[in-house]
DNA sequence: ACCGACATGTAAGCTGTTACATGATTCC
DNA sequence: GGAATCATGTAACAGCTTACATGTCGGT
């Protein structure tokens, strides 16, 4: 359960409730989210269960009272632990591979539409990633380190996407040189 | 459901058994798998019902009975059209951004031992890859054409991993040169 | 009159993981 | 004698996704 440790970075930034969490998650690239705020309500209650977190209820007219949770020392010493623990490699799981690996079932054609899809998807992402740096997302920047870490998770975004656009590019590069006579 | 295209991949390329099937997958880089048959002998019922593979069985002595799953016309049909259809760019989550995001918590020390474990991490398994391709691992390669992708899907691979390896070392490089005050 | 933002949550279902269960054979 | 390989599967649970449910307020 990772998500927890996701939620509770963003209290030991600031104070949050679930509904502003539900966004940050939804906004953000480097915290993957489906849009389904159920898992994040739940680890709430749960983290305030373990004493992780802390509530306070605002009551404000006639809008649903607003839980504003903040972190709790336990849950920043927990939140510590687990960054200092062992971290684990990402799981290189890209659903493309599985298409690519049986796509000699396609001809030349199919299979050149196949690739110029799936470069048309990263130009498409890396654009959106641009326009959205340059708009300027919030995140917290606290100290000097604290915003060169997170301009660094920006670069290691940017440069997964257009690693990927490199290779998808020689790829069809290649191919179009060994195999021009659709074959 | 993924992993009934990962099986039919398998199996528009040789016959197998489940228990084939589970190796294949254990060994394989680029379906990734965590190493639960449950999944694969589910989805092969599943897969036989809707007429996609057909069971041949094979008695063979005290062992229990191999049943050798061969993909069928539909199935290289279903196969084909997932392939055609829209390709999805892989969800680039990764747990070690959260760590980073918020890592500012740590001192530069504990910052450093962090970043160098991710690294290690890096170097063990970008090894531990160029060792598996030097000995050779099975895989189609029925044209040269799909010898070719493969080759590709190695390349995307190690690219991958290099690329993130050059990310946490630039990352480390800078973090040396400018917070080299221990602060 | 309707849509989106604010704010909370629940229910049902699908996917994926860990662990269990059986039983013969072969290698060290 | 014990571990690994061959070969099948099941049970229980954890996690994640989609969709539903409620209600106010402000803008077009």
């Amino acid at each position: 359960m990772t998500i927890q440790y996701a939620i509770l970075g963003y209290l030991s930034w600031h104070p949050f409730t679930g509904y502003d969490l539900k966004k940050l998650f939804a906004e953000s690239d480097y915290f993957y989210w489906s849009g389904n705020n159920n898992q994040i309500y739940k680890t709430l209650v749960l983290l305030q269960k373990e004493g992780l977190v802390r509530i306070r209820e605002e009551k404000q007219g006639n809008y649903p009272t607003r839980k504003i949770y903040t972190i709790t020392e336990a849950g920043l010493m927990k939140l510590k632990m687990w960054i200092l623990s062992e971290p684990q490699l990402p799981e290189l799981r890209n659903p493309f591979f599985i298409r690519l690996a049986w796509s000699d079932l396609l001809d030349a054609e199919e299979l050149s539409n196949l690739l110029s899809m799936y470069e048309k998807e990263l130009i498409g992402q890396l654009a959106m990633f641009a326009e959205k740096q340059r708009r300027g997302i919030q995140h917290p920047a606290r100290s000097k380190r604290e915003e060169f870490l997170w301009k660094m998770l920006a670069k290691n975004w940017t440069a997964n996407r257009e690693n990927e656009l490199a290779w998808i590019r020689e790829l069809r590069y290649q191919l179009s040189q060994k195999w021009s006579d659709n074959r």
